[in-house]
DNA sequence: ATCATTTCAAAACGATCATTCCAGTATACT
DNA sequence: AGTATACTGGAATGATCGTTTTGAAATGAT
């Protein structure tokens, strides 16, 4: 009965993310919209509704596709303290790198609308959320069981203020987007994480003196 | 010759800084600039010359009104490690009212309009700079010639780690402004400022092995 | 072949945008 | 008094906004 669909919709979607991403919401019109996604007027209402409605649907994507996978993939990783500092290390990398300069859509969002579109806000929420619980919180967790990090390091709290520090870093790119500046926050996240003490004292000291305190030992 | 001005600029000017700071530059129109700085369209024009221009006026107004003189306020009190830690506690509280869920005007205009406009972008990555430099290092290095900081705190990268740690807290204060969140987030930027070891050890432990320390000597 | 649906292409909608221009009036200087 | 300027209150501009509608061609299942 119905005539076939003949464009991709995944594919669709993800061009309107990247003009999403790139200008935000309201800088972003229908026409520039038509004219990345290459379909019709008719095409993008029929398929999505409205502007709003694709904007959610693009926001979903970029979470899914873009953040969550790539979480998924660092958990898998040997060692939860380096996958930390490894996320540190290529959101500076990406920053630097020219015409990557977009920052992160979800930061972007979460500035532009959450305070004024719940249903955005619901989304970024989640998206935050699950940065901060599913990767953060849990290589500090599975990091301490392996003996990979302190006992004094408390999961939740320490994956708050490194999510904290990501989100600042990311943000701070789009001003400022020197490298020297940017690795030297990389590198502030490893004094979040003191790596497990060698010595025979029962207390940790932080990364910053681990040369020191090694030369005691 | 001339009629004087009826209305006082600085006065406008801030008006029109809290609408723009609410809503961003794109979603405020000249009518709702208007409505807030209760003059007249032709005022505007005659005063301002445009939109954008008065935009450079509001976003300068804020960094100076709110940003600099509050920084030169800070910078002035007894304990410089009390003064980084209580800003970022007053950044928690401000966030947490009810009412003040607007974030930084700063840190909003940096991911909205910087990658796109160059006056802009200037102005945010002195004012940026302005509170990395002329408060957190400032205050880094006061306060380890006071001995209040430990000598392992090195200041530049630790002073960038703050701003990044503090603008990462307001980012996530616009979708999560939960108290108990924000607030280990602040906690953690005493993790950065080690006080100095009052123990005869010739190196400096974390902050958060503090307390086991103490116990020791 | 028929009919439902999607496509393409374009026009048209009403609303709002930033900006300009206008006439009329009030104020302050020479 | 005269004149230059800034005010008020609108109207008007041309552009663009998101959305709806229209009409014709293409497609796929019954």
């Amino acid at each position: 009965m119905p005539r076939k669909k003949e464009f991709d919709v995944d594919a669709v979607v993800d061009k309107a993310m990247h003009a999403f991403w790139k200008r935000g919401y309201e800088s972003t019109s229908l026409n520039n919209l038509l004219d990345c996604m290459q379909i019709q007027r008719a095409s993008l209402y029929n398929a999505f509704g409205d502007k709003h409605s694709l904007f959610l649907e693009a926001l979903i994507r970029y979470d899914v596709v873009y953040r969550r996978a790539e979480v998924a993939k660092r958990v898998q990783r040997p060692s939860p303290r380096q996958a930390i500092l490894d996320l540190f290390q290529d959101a500076v990398t990406a920053a630097v790198k020219h015409g990557a300069r977009d920052g992160c859509f979800l930061i972007n969002t979460a500035l532009e609308m959450s305070p004024h579109d719940p249903d955005v806000a619901k989304i970024v929420r989640a998206a935050f959320a699950h940065m901060e619980h599913k990767f953060f919180r849990k290589m500090i967790e599975k990091g301490r069981a392996m003996g990979e990090i302190d006992q004094s390091v408390v999961p939740a709290p320490t994956a708050r203020a490194l999510l904290s520090l990501l989100i600042g870093l990311v943000v701070l790119s789009r001003s400022r987007p020197e490298k020297l500046l940017l690795e030297s926050i990389a590198k502030e996240a490893a004094s979040l994480l003191p790596p497990v003490e060698k010595s025979t004292l029962d207390f940790a000291p932080s990364d910053r003196s681990q040369k020191l305190t090694n030369a005691l030992v």
